[in-house]
DNA sequence: CTGAAAGCGCTTACAG
DNA sequence: CTGAAAGCGCTTACAG
């Protein structure tokens, strides 16, 4: 296809120099000659010639790229992520790809082979809760990658890996979210997480135990249930808390693990004609983009998404091998409300 | 970082063969006696070896990576391609890197320097509406790139520019969605577009006023706005029609360009008490995953987004000169009624 | 079926 | 300040 295909070689000659000094003047070395400087810039001009990243990364050991798995790019979320990780890359001459989570795949015969013969200089992965007995065998695979490439994580990262990281602190991030509603006077919270998985300590689960403890609220196992984080799972999870509860026991608010799932639970309050956020408050996280517009806008969580994967890459990029924490931010819209039957203080 | 960087001479020695024949079986040649084979084999595996897809890039002058131009990921109508186009290239081999607009910027120094630099099979750009004198510009740049790798274009494709690509029939698309109105019995059809530019035949606006020529409705200049594809953009432009007409003139209908600026027109109508669809139809455009949870569910067109990227990809590596049309559909949801207003028929 | 050698397009000591 | 040469880790004719 390329018909311009010149090489440093047809520089040297068409400049009347070597090689070496071609590759001097193409890094920007100072020992040069004007003179000679001035030539090669012609030739290269006129030839409009661009060195190979490949030939140069046979001998750097380098290769200026980076990669990032995943799960999926649908949710708005991790497109957050990925264009702040794509962006600070850029911002160094790093170009990103990106990996699905199959690419990590354990079972496969090849386990991440793709990303290793890519020789990437340094991989982000970002670790959703996983189901118990598949965490091993993902630190196991996390552990080999890091043998040829750096590697930091991003997500809800299990306590015991050992592996820079940039996440929230998603414990912290829902027991203040239960002291706003409880602030708001409801007493009946509920809360739609992820994976069920009691002796974690990074989950959100957890911090809804400690808000409710905070208030000296009763836990209610009714109101905590789990599904996936998609709006279909968090309408179905909504609809089935609602139907097996009197609706005198209904939850007053309800915190959902992320804003799809709390787009669900919307819905189904819609269709029951249960007033948002007259009679129930709703609470989400991730504040996406279409959380202004929903009806009523979504209150949410916004967790920095964008700073989360530029930290990553200048981790990546720095080698520091600190596990970070970055804050988030409540942004108050019209779905949370005080509680109305709640008593007066 | 990697400790385990094992080259082709280290299988060689260990495996008491060549590196020819290591080369051979790596890649899965058929002139190689089982026994050297398996000899081979053994000694990849001991070594967790994996051959440097970089090393192998030089020789072969091919890198097995793709790239892709898009104006922002944080669109999900743009992740959705992405989506399509990375699955597609992993199906082939092939890696799949993002590069934002800037990087073909024609004011830089060294326009599209990184893309040519990296040496990539193959550069997939999205192409949406730009200012006219802007669009000679993308052109040049477009093919400068050509001459150093294939590329395709995908979005919305001015129709001199010469180039394989994949894309939907906007004009025709919005001649349909005025009729499916018009078939509801609306007269008063607003549409919302992109940038303001008459001649170019591609462009939803076309369609727009065919659609009212085929069903033989004046054109109301007022009906017919532009603004940027957000759901601000979107907010501000149909704040900005009803302030300006009076209530009796407002449209019965609005065809929004894209889904995000279809969620400013609800809100806008919402603050202002009109109902949707009672007194407003509204119909997006992308069918974003978040349609159906809007108040009431945006009525949208899907217009296979995987589907283009995916194509995208295989034209790319089949080297294919096609110029294809992907259809739509036409996702019926609550944001449309028949006009009550209307004619009995 | 197997190996020695050249070559891909760069960078990097090492001389001068 | 500049160049000759080796080397990066592969593939690919070419011999045998």
């Amino acid at each position: 296809m390329g018909s311009d295909n010149a090489t440093i070689y047809d520089i040297a000659s068409e400049a009347g120099v070597s090689i070496a000094t071609v590759s001097r003047v193409l890094r920007g070395e100072a020992n040069v000659s004007p003179a000679t400087r001035e030539k090669v810039r012609q030739a290269i001009e006129r030839r409009n010639y661009r060195p190979s990243s490949i030939a140069r990364g046979l001998t750097s050991k380098t290769t200026h790229s980076l990669g990032i798995i995943l799960p999926k790019l649908l949710n708005p979320h991790y497109a957050m992520i990925f264009t702040g990780a794509q962006e600070e890359a850029r911002t160094h001459g790093y170009t990103m790809s990106l990996f699905p989570w199959a690419s990590l795949d354990t079972d496969a015969y090849n386990p991440a082979a793709m990303l290793i013969e890519r020789r990437l200089d340094g991989l982000i992965v970002c670790v959703e809760y996983l189901p118990p007995d598949h965490d091993e065998l993902v630190h196991d695979a996390l552990k080999t990658l890091r043998r040829f490439m750096p590697v930091v994580l991003i997500g809800c990262i299990p306590p015991w890996y050992d592996f820079p990281s940039v996440a929230n602190d998603n414990a912290a991030m829902t027991r203040k979210t239960v002291a706003y509603l409880t602030g708001m006077g409801h007493d009946r919270i509920a809360f739609i997480g992820g994976v069920q998985e009691d002796t974690d300590p990074r989950r959100r689960d957890v911090g809804y135990q400690q808000g409710l403890r905070d208030a000296r609220l009763p836990y209610t196992a009714s109101y905590r249930v789990f599904c996936k984080g998609t709006a279909e799972a968090g309408k179905q999870a909504m609809d089935d808390m609602l139907q097996s509860l009197k609706p005198c026991y209904w939850p007053t608010a309800v915190i959902a693990l992320n804003d799809l799932v709390a787009m669900g639970c919307l819905l189904s309050a819609r269709e029951r004609g249960i007033d948002v956020p007259g009679q129930l408050s709703v609470i989400g996280c991730d504040d996406l983009f279409c959380a202004p517009y929903l009806s009523p806008p979504l209150t949410s969580i916004n967790t920095h998404q964008q700073r989360t994967g530029a930290r990553a890459v200048q981790l990546l990029i720095s080698g520091e091998q600190k596990r970070e924490t970055v804050d988030w931010e409540l942004i108050e819209r019209a779905s949370c409300a005080p509680n109305r039957e709640a008593a007066p203080t």
